[in-house]
DNA sequence: CATGAATGAGCGTTCATTCAT
DNA sequence: TATGAATGAACGCTCATTCAT
C-alpha cells in the first residue's frame, strides 16, 4: 500500500512548511514585535496565502505559541544533556546559562523579551501552561538544591528565591539594553554577572 | 474677590478627577495591559463621557505618560531624601529598595512591568526621554559608586553592571509570579533576594 | 426712565461684540476654511467663552452665514449709489466691478471664495435664500438691460447668461491662482478680463 | 491551463467592482459632498464592507483621487483626438468644450465642481500633481496660441488670462445654477457663452 | 489542499452643541 | 449674562479570522 508512504511525505512536507513557518515568525517578531506581527506579512514573507497558515496554526496565538515552543526546546534539549558526576552545581549552571546565552542567531534573548512581555503572549502562556518551560525551570532548581546539598550555595536561601533570581539575573533578556550601548562584550557582561549571582547564593567565585 | 477661590475650586476638582482617572487608569491597565486598555473604557468607568477624557489628556499616550510619570514621581520622592552621612551605602540602596516595593497597592511592580514591556509605550518613553526614570537610575548609581568608594562593594564589577543587575534582581517586578503563589511573603522575598544581591557585588550581610 | 438707555446701551455693546467676532471670523476663515475653523478658536480669539459665541450665533451656520451677509452688504452698498444718467450701462458695470473687487483687506475674493464653496455653506444659503445677494444680482442685471436698450450690448444674448458670465469672468475669485502667481498684477489682469467679457457681450473697448 | 484564464476573470471582476465604487462615489458625492461622504456609506450602497473599500483603495484621498482622474481621463482622451489641419482654433476650442461638458450623467460639472472646491481634495491634488489636469490645461493654450498666431484671436492679450477665463466661462460648473432654472437648455447656455468668450478674446462670430 | 477576497468589530480622535453654575 | 466642562455621534482605518471557490 502506498498510502502510508503518501501520507509519511505528505506530512514530511508539512513539517518542512511549519519549520519554515516557524523561521519566518522569528524574522517578524524582530523586527515588528508581537503586536504587529501580521498574519498577513508572515503568509507573505512565507510566500503562501494567508488562508493557507491557518491551515497549520488556527489563531495566532497558537503559531506564536509554537515559535516559542520550538525555543524553549532548544534550550531544553541543550540543558537536559547528562553532566560528568563530579561537576559541581555551579559548574552545571554556568554550563546552563551559556545554553541559554548561545543561540545560532545570538537573537533569542530578544526573541524571549518580545514574547514573554507581550501582554497577547502572557495570556497565552498562562492557557498553555508551557510544560517545557517547567522542564527547563526544573533542571535549574534540580542543581541548585544539588549546591545546596553539597555545601556551594547558601542553605539559608529558599531555593524557589534562588530559583526566581537566577533567571532574573542570569536571562538573556534582563542586560539587553546595556548590552546595546556596546560599553562591554556579551561575554565580560555575562561574567560579571554570573559572578554577582554565584557569589550571591554562595558560591565560589572562579 | 471670589474669582481665585472660584478658580483654585474648580482646578482642585479638575485634580481631583485627574487623579480618579489615573486611579482607574491603574485599574484598568492591571486587568487589560496597555494595547487593551481603551480610552472608551477608562471614561465609562470613570463615570464620564470619552470627550471629557480628552480635556484632560489629549492623547492615549499623553494619559499613559502622565500615569507613567506619576508613579516614578512617587518613586522619586521616596528615594530622594537626604541620608545621614554616616550611613552605609547599602543602607541607603536598601532604603531604596524599599521605597520602590512599599506603595499602597502592592501593585506597583505589576504595572511597571506592563508600561516597560508594552511594544506601543517604549516608544513613548523613548520620545519623552523620562527624566524622572534617569534621575531614579542616577541615585542608585551613585550609591553603588559611593559603595565602592568606601569599598563596600566589589571595586573589580563595573558600577553599570552592578547596576543594571540592581534593577533586574530588586525591582517590584522580578519576583511577581513567586509572589502570586503565596509561598513567601513579600518582605520574606526581598530579604533573600538582597542577601543574594549585597552579597553578590561584595556587600556585607546582615 | 434709565431702562431703554440701559437697554441700547448693552444693544450697542453687542453690537460691537459681534462686530469683533465677525472680524475674528474674517480672520480665522482666511487661515484655515470653512470647515477647520472651529468655534472653539473664534472664541478664543475673540477673547470669550465658547458659550458666548453661541448667546449671539444659535449655529455655527448662523455665525458664517450673517459674517457672508456683512461681506455681501458691503459690496451691495458700494454698488447701489446712484449714478450720473448719461453714464454708460458698461462704465456703471466696471465701477461695480471696482466696487466688488476694492475691498480694504484686499482679501474678499478668498472670502467669497471659501464661502461659495464650503459644502456645509452651500446648503445654508439654500436655506436661507440669500436676499443681499439677490439685490447684487438684481443691479447688475439691471445695467445689463439698460446696456441693451442701449444698444451698448448685444441684445440677441439673454440678459441672464450675461449675468452669469458676468460673475463668472469677473468676480473675485475666478482669477485667483493666475493671481497668486504673481505674473500679472491685479488691475492688468482685471483690465484684460473686463476687456474680454464687454467686447463680449457686444461692449465697445476702450 | 486554466490559471491566466481565472486570473483574468478575477482582475476583471476586480475591475468591475472599481468601476461600480466609483459610481457609487459619484452618486454619494453629489448628494452630500466630499467632507460628508463617509466610507462606511460607498461601502454599504455597494453592498460590500467597509474593510473590502480599503482593499481596492488604501485611503479615502487615492478613492477620491481615483475617482477624480477617471473624470478627467474622459475629458482628456476625449480632448487629444488630432483635429484636421485646416481647422480654425477656435472650432478646435469649441470641440473641446464640448467635450467637457457633454458626459452621460450630466453632473460631471456638478462633481468637478465639489472635488475642485473641497478643502480637503485640494491637499490632495497639491500633493499628486493632476498630471492629468495639467495636459488638459496645455491642450487648450497651445489652440489658445495657435489662435493668436493666425489672428484669430487678440494677441495683445496675455494667453494665460485667456485660459483661466476660458475655464471660468467654460467649464461645466460655471453655469449650474443658471441650468438648474431650467429657462435654457444646456446647449442655448454653451452656444450663448462661447459666443460671448470667443467674441471677447477677438474671434469670429458664426 | 490552497487561496485571498470579504468581513466587521473595534480603536483613537474631533468638535458642534448644551447646560449647570 | 457669561462661562467652559461635558457630551457623544461620527469618522477613517486595521487586521484576525472565515469560507466560497
Amino acid at each position: 500500500m502506498a498510502r502510508p508512504v503518501h501520507r509519511s511525505l505528505k506530512e514530511k512536507q508539512r513539517q518542512e512548511r511549519e519549520e519554515l513557518i516557524l523561521q519566518v515568525v522569528e524574522e517578524v517578531l524582530l523586527e515588528r514585535g508581537y503586536r504587529d506581527t501580521s498574519m498577513e506579512e508572515i503568509a507573505t514573507r512565507v510566500g503562501i496565502a494567508k488562508g493557507t497558515l491557518y491551515l497549520h496554526f488556527t489563531k495566532k496565538e497558537d503559531l506564536m505559541f509554537a515559535f516559542f515552543e520550538r525555543e524553549m526546546q532548544k534550550i531544553l534539549s541543550a540543558i537536559e544533556q547528562p553532566f560528568p558526576a563530579n561537576m559541581s552545581a555551579q559548574a552545571k549552571l554556568e554550563s546552563i546559562v551559556r545554553s541559554m546565552h548561545n543561540d545560532p542567531s545570538g537573537k533569542r534573548g530578544d526573541l524571549l523579551y518580545i514574547l514573554f512581555h507581550s501582554e497577547d503572549f502572557k495570556i497565552i502562556l498562562q492557557q498553555k501552561s508551557a510544560t517545557t518551560l517547567t522542564r527547563i525551570s526544573d533542571t535549574v532548581l534540580l542543581y541548585l538544591e544539588e549546591g545546596k546539598a553539597r555545601h556551594e550555595f547558601d542553605p539559608h536561601i529558599p531555593t524557589v528565591i534562588m530559583l526566581n533570581s537566577f533567571f532574573s539575573v542570569l536571562s538573556p533578556r534582563a542586560h539587553r539594553r546595556l548590552l546595546q550601548s556596546g560599553e562591554y562584550s556579551h561575554e565580560e557582561i555575562m561574567r560579571y554577572v554570573q559572578r554577582i549571582y554565584f557569589r550571591g547564593i554562595g558560591g565560589h567565585i572562579s
